[in-house]
RNA sequence: GGCGCUAUCGUCUAGUGGCUAGGACAGGUGGUUCUCAUCCACCAAACCGGGGUUCGAUCCCCCGUAGCGCUACCA
């Protein structure tokens, strides 16, 4: 039944309806995982079948959200140098709305064959009938009242409406005998009566297929071996496969993808926090945590291993590790996996990253040496949960900072004490020559004349620290100092000790 | 209402016919520390319920229950 030789070919095939949602990039990510494990080939196609939802750019917008997350075609769209989106592969066109003539041929096929027929029922006529049937708890199915008609009434029906400028739908004609199952490679089988399975439109009024046509139609003609797609088309898959049959096609083999999760167990949805790709990329997420994060809803590698780069989940994906049940989005094991990846990069990396969070943020980076901005990364690289929180973090490495006197004075300690030590670290640091403002120079330094003095640490180093950062929370002050004194010179170091002292007698 | 899927700590999950049911995130406590973060140690935290099958079920079966999905000329 199952030929293993056949090529594994598998697709993503979004609409191009809005924004990436985070789900399509799982589903784009597990049947890229497959087909590169198997050696096969990543096909892209558009399905944009609705007119009405079509959003403009939204198709560019997608494949360069591929693009920059990594996952590759090897048919279908891609992005030229100029932006441009052009076609590649010997399968297409891979938009739908370009393969319109094979879908309306093979709808014509399967009304010839009696798999199908046309319904001039109005909108009226359907939604009166849908109203009805929940009224009296019944079934919301068509009643195939246009299957029952003559082939005079047809006739008749068919030069009337073309008298009206107007098209008839086509609908399959479901089997009302038997059961259809399918062999889901990750729910096992699943068995439907084909009673229960309603009559469902494949070619509408416009001439567009629905979905249900051009699926099967596309993914035999593009070869397609695998579907992966998400769990909410289960219910539909029955009625493919009966496509497929009706057309004497071999089927695809399926792989239905469990639901993506809001916190209240809904199916993911914008309005219950971020779900576009492109808005967690603006926040800073890096894209390697971005598709671990994704890759562990719903998959995992039934080891220990938390950390995977693409290339290790491409050796380790299989759908036998894809678990059934929906997975909850937790924005705070994203934030974990992303602080992961930034603690991985070089310091140079983390600033040319941090640089557009920096423009962002109103901060002039721009006069400073990338050796400086390199500096100032690696302080906070620990401390990075996302990119954008940089800003107002790292804002007194670039110009002095604002504050209240009072966040000089330790807990412990008072102004009178502060501005003491203040003064003493001013006059010791200004003996120091600029080749010994090292980190741990400093260090030796201030932590000898700390000692000798018989003072707390706190005492000192408390003032010293908000001194030059003006924030409660900051990276230790020895580094710090030695940063400032690389970018903004000794002078600027000692200059905002003397502006804390002044504000000491000033204001408090 | 109909059809279908699912069910282990708050979350992502591992796991087995017999284990102190394991790991990670989040949470808590302690250590390091001027602060925050990191790091280290520790703590708390789960097998949906009821019947079977069995010497023994979290695991196998059945029935419930709950949650979710689908139920369009949307995908």
């Amino acid at each position: 039944m199952i030929n293993p030789i056949k090529t594994v070919r598998t697709r993503f095939a979004p609409s191009p309806t809005g924004f990436v949602h985070i789900g399509s990039l799982r589903t784009a990510l597990f049947s890229f995982l497959y087909a590169r494990k198997n050696h096969g080939a990543h096909i892209l196609r558009i399905e944009d079948t609705d007119q009405n939802r079509l959003v403009e750019g939204a198709a560019e917008n997608l494949v360069k959200v591929m693009r920059e997350m990594g996952i590759e075609f090897d048919e279908g769209y891609y992005l030229a140098d100029d932006g441009s989106l052009k076609e590649r592969g010997n399968f297409g066109p891979y938009l739908q709305s370009k393969r319109l003539d094979l879908y309306q041929k093979h709808a014509t096929e399967l009304v010839e064959k009696g798999s199908a027929y046309y319904c001039f029922c109005s909108q009226e006529r359907l939604d009166e009938l849908r109203k009805e049937q929940t009224a009296l708890k019944k079934p919301a199915m068509y009643d195939r009242h246009c299957k029952n008609l003559s082939e005079d009434e047809i006739k008749l029906k068919l030069i009337e409406i073309k008298g009206q400028k107007k098209n008839p739908v086509v609908r399959f004609a479901i089997p009302q005998e038997g059961q259809t199952t399918i062999h889901d490679l990750i729910y096992g089988d699943i068995t439907y009566e084909n009673k229960n399975l309603d009559d469902q439109v494949i070619l509408k009024s416009d001439g567009f297929p629905t979905y249900h046509l051009a699926v099967v139609v596309d993914d035999h003609y593009m070869q397609i071996s695998h579907v992966i797609r998400g769990e909410e088309w289960i219910p539909s898959t029955p009625k493919h496969l009966l496509i497929y049959k009706a057309l004497g096609w071999e089927p695809t083999q399926f792989a239905h993808l469990p639901l993506i999760l809001n916190p209240d167990k809904s199916k993911l949805s914008k309005r219950q926090g971020d779900v576009a790709v492109e808005d967690f990329l603006k926040h800073g997420y890096l894209k390697e945590g971005l598709l671990n994060f994704v890759a562990f809803l719903g998959w995992n590698p039934k080891t220990d291993q938390e950390l995977f780069s693409l290339t290790d989940l491409i050796e380790q994906f299989d759908f036998s590790k894809v678990n059934k049940a929906g997975a909850v989005f937790d924005d705070n094991k994203l934030d974990w996996f992303n602080s992961q990846y930034i603690k991985k990069l070089t310091p140079t990396d983390l600033a040319n990253l941090l640089k557009p969070y920096w423009q962002q943020s109103g901060i002039s980076f721009q006069n400073f040496s990338d050796e400086y901005l390199a500096t100032v990364a690696k302080l906070e690289q620990e401390r990075l949960k996302k990119l954008s929180e940089i800003g107002e973090r790292t804002a007194y490495f670039f110009k002095a900072p604002d504050y209240d006197a009072k966040l000089l004075i330790w807990k412990k300690s008072d102004a009178g004490d502060a501005k003491q030590k203040l003064s003493e670290l001013a006059n010791l640091l200004s003996t120091l020559t600029d080749d010994k403002f090292s980190n741990s120079n400093l260090e030796t330094e201030i932590k000898k004349f700390i000692a000798e003095k018989k003072y707390d640490n706190g005492s000192v180093l408390w003032p010293l620290r908000t001194a030059l950062t003006g924030q409660e929370k900051s990276p230790g002050p020895f580094e710090v100092c030695a940063t400032l004194a690389l970018g903004l010179g000794k002078k600027e170091v000692l200059k905002r000790l003397e502006t804390a002292v002044s504000k000491l007698t000033v204001d408090v």
